[in-house]
DNA sequence: CACTTGACCTGTCCGC
DNA sequence: TGCGGACAGGTCAAGT
């Protein structure tokens, strides 16, 4: 599978690293897992499981299989980067991808044709070879043979089982800020958040998950490029219109994003038979050495916030 | 308070 | 051909 990426990728004269750099789940690739699960696994009925270690499940394994096996797939939601699995036990499985973490469900009746990954979608050999492999963590089994996978290749990601009214309790969904795309992410609201931290460089305000929810790397440094603004400038320094421009891109970029199935690669979007994928569309994002679509100026990475960061250095000024 | 670094991990690429 | 180091980046904790 790796081959045949590279000789594509290479073929079209769009070399990258792909084949070990992948896109992480931020907001629209885990929205698009949940509404993805959402239609195969919903009303199914965990019939066994299997998961590694405590890591997986800091539970007991006695009260993991207890509040697992016989409970049925109520509803599947999403808060931030997190997924929250409601089950008829009245437990429920809260999930975080981070990096590398996908989901793979294979239906018991055609294997090979209706295997589905999400998430990160590292594109190993496991994805036309057979589940579980050496970066499963867990396998629920339903009660019809089929079956989901929590495939984790750096095991940066989380499960939770806890109870369904405790879910909003944790740590971190209570830290967590607003939704940028529920209707009442207004200007004036994410500009208040925004103000919290005016002496902050805006890249890593738009990646602090408790200012805003869901905003990952890919998607800061598409919004930054979209409103013109330089990733390391400081959230007071920004203009008024600048700041609606930005308001506007966020919420913008990250629905086209959700419309195209997510920012993952190749295999993935085949799998989901969908035609493509937000990253075709990405600006800046490891497009570092191109030209700016609107400026021609070669776009650069750089480092801010820690992370790798790209950037038009002539559309994105660091004050103007 | 703002920012950086390290830890958590694994696989891949790059230079020697 | 092999090996070590850099790198990928979501989040938290600790240090400056």
């Amino acid at each position: 599978m790796c081959s045949i990426k590279y000789a594509v990728n290479y073929v079209l004269g769009r070399w990258s690293t792909l084949c070990h750099t992948i896109y992480m789940p931020e907001l629209p690739e885990v929205e698009t897992v949940r509404s993805g699960l959402e239609r195969l696994i919903t009303g199914r009925i965990v019939q066994d499981t299997t998961f590694d270690t405590q890591k997986s499940f800091p539970n007991s394994p006695e009260d993991t299989k207890a509040f697992l096996i016989g409970a049925r797939i109520k509803s599947i939601h999403r808060r931030g980067k997190v997924l929250t699995i409601d089950l008829s036990s009245n437990y429920s499985l809260v999930i975080h991808l981070k990096m590398t973490g996908q989901l793979v469900f294979i239906d018991s009746h055609a294997r090979l044709k209706s295997k589905k990954r999400f998430g990160a979608g590292h594109p190993n050999k496991s994805l036309l070879g057979d589940l579980p492999d050496k970066s499963t963590r867990v396998k629920l089994t339903f009660e019809d043979g089929s079956a989901l996978y929590f495939n984790d290749q750096r095991k940066f990601g989380w499960m939770r089982l806890l109870p369904t009214v405790e879910v909003p309790e944790i740590d971190f969904f209570k830290r967590l800020g607003p939704e940028p795309l529920q209707s009442t992410f207004t200007r004036e609201l994410f500009t208040e958040r925004l103000m919290r931290r005016k002496q902050s460089r805006i890249k890593a305000v738009l990646l602090d998950q408790s200012v805003i929810a869901g905003i990952g790397n890919i998607y800061a440094d598409e919004s930054l490029w979209a409103a013109k603004i330089h990733p390391e400038t400081r959230v007071i320094l920004i203009s008024r219109s600048k700041l609606r421009a930005l308001h506007e891109a966020i919420i913008n970029i990250l629905r086209l994003s959700i419309e195209k199935g997510g920012s993952t690669d190749r295999n993935y979007v085949d799998a989901e038979g969908k035609k493509g994928s937000y990253i075709q569309f990405a600006k800046v994002f490891r497009k570092e050495g191109k030209q700016c679509e609107r400026c021609q100026s070669t776009i650069v990475k750089i480092r801010s916030a820690g992370r790798g960061t790209h950037l038009c250095p002539r559309c994105q000024r660091v004050s103007q």
